[in-house]
RNA sequence: CGGAAUGUUGCCUAGUGGCUAAGGCGCCUGCUUUGGGAGCAGGAAAUCGGAGGUUCGAGUCCUCUCAUUCCGACCA
């Protein structure tokens, strides 16, 4: 390829709406172009990269015995009636109608689409396990895209399914994703956690993500260094300190003026934040047997010193959606924001935390402005609907394994893997016959990644203050050869014209600036596209006997005679992609 | 959906209510130059996001609206 050709060019400057590393060298180097907020096209650059992230990711999946199919991104609405996602699913799915007034909806992702064509076409265990997968367009209308490719609404994803007889078929297919998925992600240079993870809106009963870690990222993931334990917060575990066990004192009233928050009481009272009950006012919306819905006003109770984990929650009274509850709903069930307690509250679902329902002798509200109540008893006082844990694991928190000391750190998702079971193929009927000729549901999962947001990643891990250094695995280009215009004479194009047809015919991929620019500019633009190798040929390097030869990111380069270029290149990329083919490693299973 | 910020040419920015909206980068033409974002000369490119309003006069003030970004809610 031609630099003169590209569709596309560089910037000096990155549009100020660009904040994230990876979007402003994306938009700099040409790759991208943001069309509407989560929107993008992606020049000639960007899809060779994806291409062979693509490329990577159809061996993956070939090597655990995927295979490759297509369905539409227009799925009608009526498999999503029967999965019941049409109904809880909120705007982020978009829904239209086609001509003959059909809903329609945008496919977020396939499992319906999948589950309709397995139903089709599975008939008999002889036909299981099966495992297929497509690289397809999902649209989400999220509410808020944000760092250029991290967080987008519109994105491909590998997202394959598979389908078993057994739970053991599904945990085989599900470890396999496990170490493909890494296989994947160390192919294109990427390091990843794999961690415990919520289900979310896709149902089912384990699942995990794969996080790579950056402050940029919008997921906090909890770990513990000397046991390896490792979690997203929504679903983290810790060790709960040991609840102070008193004798249960009689109960008492207080005058708290201006305490409505624990800090304030605990300060108050001169007391620690431990020995008070913090109340947080939650609405539920939980959909009931028959597609009704209703909502639930839910008292949470935790120790002062702890938070609340709404994921937990959630999940905990089997919410559909869970949102902090407005004052006249607080009011309405006779507690009083600030100053609330379950004690003498009605009508409301009171979810107590382990640790608060074990502790004695709390300071709550008094449901009365102004007023906190002394000596309160889980049990005694007011009666728990429901004990559970629902506290949000911090760092400093004590890890749930070895009880040593847990960190956080941001990260992004880039891969996930659920075991779904029969939560779909129940739903939509998705049965085959058994040996006897019983009829039974298959057992599925299913694993996603995002590709574009892989990219971004990589470029996030992978770039120094001049651009974007891609691991030769992925990158747009092998070579780059940066021709340096001769004045006095043609040596310098010829030469580099020559090796421009060598390397092609060698079978490297090459990219030449043949602009006739000035030596910055296609030294920064280099920098910036980031290409593994740069060959740099002028009237100073023929001198020197050759051409420059130089690694993208590193700082030495070294002159090599024109005749030995292409097998000084082979070695290279040969190492470079050995460097690469390192990373990969067995890992070890984690549940 | 809440909070905040910003919208001036392809990109970055300047622009006290007052003359024909200014500069840099980039782009086009010509000359010159070629090892880390060169120089000279000429040129094209803006209905100042949009709609109303205040005013003798609005890029500038007011109202509404749209868009984008950031923080939260949300999110596989």
């Amino acid at each position: 390829m031609r630099f003169s050709q590209i569709f596309g060019h560089t910037l000096k400057e990155a549009p100020s709406d660009a904040q994230a590393v990876s979007h402003q060298y994306l938009i700099r180097g040409g790759y991208i172009h943001q069309v509407a907020a989560g929107l993008f096209s992606y020049l000639p650059l960007a899809r060779r990269v994806l291409n062979k992230i693509e490329g990577i990711l159809h061996e993956e999946m070939a090597m655990i015995g995927g295979q490759e199919v297509t369905m539409p991104v227009v799925l009608p609405a009526d498999m999503w009636q029967e999965s019941g996602r049409w109904y809880q699913i909120g705007s982020e799915m978009t829904r239209l109608k086609d001509r003959k007034d059909h809903d329609m909806v945008l496919a977020m992702t396939h499992e319906e689409a999948l589950c309709d064509l397995a139903r089709k076409y599975i008939r008999s265990h002889k036909e299981l396990p099966q495992l297929v997968y497509h690289i397809q367009t999902k649209w989400r209308d999220d509410p808020r895209p944000r760092a250029g490719l991290i967080r987008v609404r519109e994105f491909k994803m590998k997202d394959s399914y598979s389908l078993d007889t057994s739970w053991e078929g599904l945990d085989k297919q599900y470890r396999a994703h496990y170490q493909s998925y890494f296989n994947i992600f160390n192919r294109c240079g990427l390091d990843v956690l794999a961690v415990k993870s919520d289900t979310g809106m896709m149902g089912g009963k384990v699942a995990h993500e794969f996080m790579y870690l950056t402050p940029i990222g919008e997921d906090t993931i909890i770990y513990c260094d000397s046991c390896g334990y490792n979690s997203n917060r929504q679903v983290a575990e810790f060790m709960k300190p040991e609840a102070v066990k008193e004798e249960p004192a009689e109960i008492e009233k207080v005058k708290t003026p201006d305490c409505k928050t624990i800090e304030d009481l605990a300060k108050f009272l001169s007391i620690p934040e431990s020995k008070t009950a913090k109340a947080v006012f939650m609405v539920a919306t939980i959909q009931e047997d028959n597609n009704t819905e209703i909502e639930k006003f839910i008292l949470a109770i935790l120790r002062g010193d702890m938070d609340l984990n709404e994921t937990k929650l959630s999940n905990a009274v089997k919410a559909k959606e869970l949102r902090p509850a407005h004052e006249d709903e607080i009011k309405a069930v006779g507690a009083v924001p600030g100053y609330g307690s379950p004690v003498g509250v009605k009508n409301a679902f009171v979810v107590v935390d382990e640790l608060a329902a074990e502790s004695t002798n709390l300071v709550g509200g008094a449901n009365e402005e102004g007023y906190h109540l002394l000596n309160v008893n889980c049990g005694r006082d007011f009666k728990p609907n429901l004990v559970t844990d629902i506290a949000a694991a911090e760092a400093g928190y004590k890890c749930i394994n070895c009880g040593s000391e847990l960190k956080s750190e941001k990260a992004v998702e880039v891969g996930n893997i659920f075991k779904l079971g029969t939560r779909y193929s129940e739903a939509m009927n998705v049965t085959y016959q058994d040996e006897n000729g019983k009829l039974l549901p298959v057992i599925m999962g299913s694993y996603g990644i995002g590709v574009g947001r892989l990219l971004s990643c990589v470029v996030e891990q992978h770039h120094d203050d001049y651009g974007i250094i891609w691991p030769v695995s992925i990158a747009p280009f092998h070579v780059h050869i940066v021709l340096l215009h001769d004045k006095k004479g043609t040596e310098a194009q010829e030469t580099a014209e020559a090796l421009y047809s060598d390397l092609q015919a060698a079978g490297i991929e090459v990219l030449i600036d043949d602009r006739k620019e000035s030596p910055g500019v296609k030294f920064n633009d280099a920098d910036l596209v980031g290409i593994p190798v740069r060959l740099t040929v002028g009237r100073r390097s023929l001198d020197n006997g050759g051409v420059e030869f130089k690694i993208r990111g590193e700082k030495d380069s070294e002159i090599i005679p024109v005749d030995q270029v292409v097998d000084k290149l082979q070695g290279v990329l040969d190492m470079l992609k050995n460097d690469i083919r390192d990373r990969i490693k067995t890992v070890e299973y984690k549940d």
